[in-house]
DNA sequence: TTATATTTGACATTTATTGTCAAGTTATAA
DNA sequence: TTATAACTTGACAATAAATGTCAAATATAA
């Protein structure tokens, strides 16, 4: 099972391009986008757009993996995380469906 | 569909209980117990614990509610949020066969 | 060695979360 | 109506978490 971090750097590997490249086309520390592929931080939504934009990545695959990264992590330790997960569908199905008024 | 805020509320209604009085139990000032049952702030894992001990609630059941509140309102405004779920579903399969040493 | 690439960690900054408090509203009883 | 109790609201403070910056350390290769 592949992480974020190990997506990234296999396709800026496969594209033959140095941290310092893409971090700079990206806008951010290298150190940073160091610490995003070894997964010692997330990136934000907005940095992993503009990853996907050099590295030539699908965007909305990449969504996925950032936001199931994010769930998972969060919920892997606790007892029940099967059964959070099922419940949290149930309720974005509802929430879908059942659009709040602002 | 209840929310979480709804379930304590109901509850402490059935129990004729006051704000003041569960609130005074969990220790938390009676402003916050009011907002985490409008849902205007969520508690913390500890207060739930409390919660649920004070007014007799399934601990784990309100666990995964309080969990699946939380994935669902980080990606319900995300279009790819089912499918996200659906890949946290296995990262976490694939992370607790696979456990991490430290 | 020298040069280049990456990693690490201390620290600062920013943003989000949580708690405190007093004043405000609502509902009900007297 | 006034008085009281229950609850709500919002401004603000305190704390914790996320993010960014930088320079020094480490690795890798020529």
């Amino acid at each position: 099972m592949e992480t974020i971090g190990q997506i990234l750097r296999n396709k800026r590997h496969e594209l033959g391009l140095l941290l310092r490249q893409v971090s700079a086309y990206v806008d951010i520390d290298q150190a940073i986008l160091s610490k995003i592929e070894r997964n010692e931080r997330k990136p934000t939504k907005e940095i992993l757009e503009r990853l996907a934009e050099i590295l030539k990545l699908d965007k909305d695959e990449l969504m996925i993996q950032f936001l199931s990264d994010k769930i998972a992590y969060e919920i892997v330790n606790e007892d029940c995380a099967n059964k959070a997960l099922k419940v949290a569908e149930r309720k974005i199905k509802y929430l879908k469906s059942h659009p709040v008024k602002n």
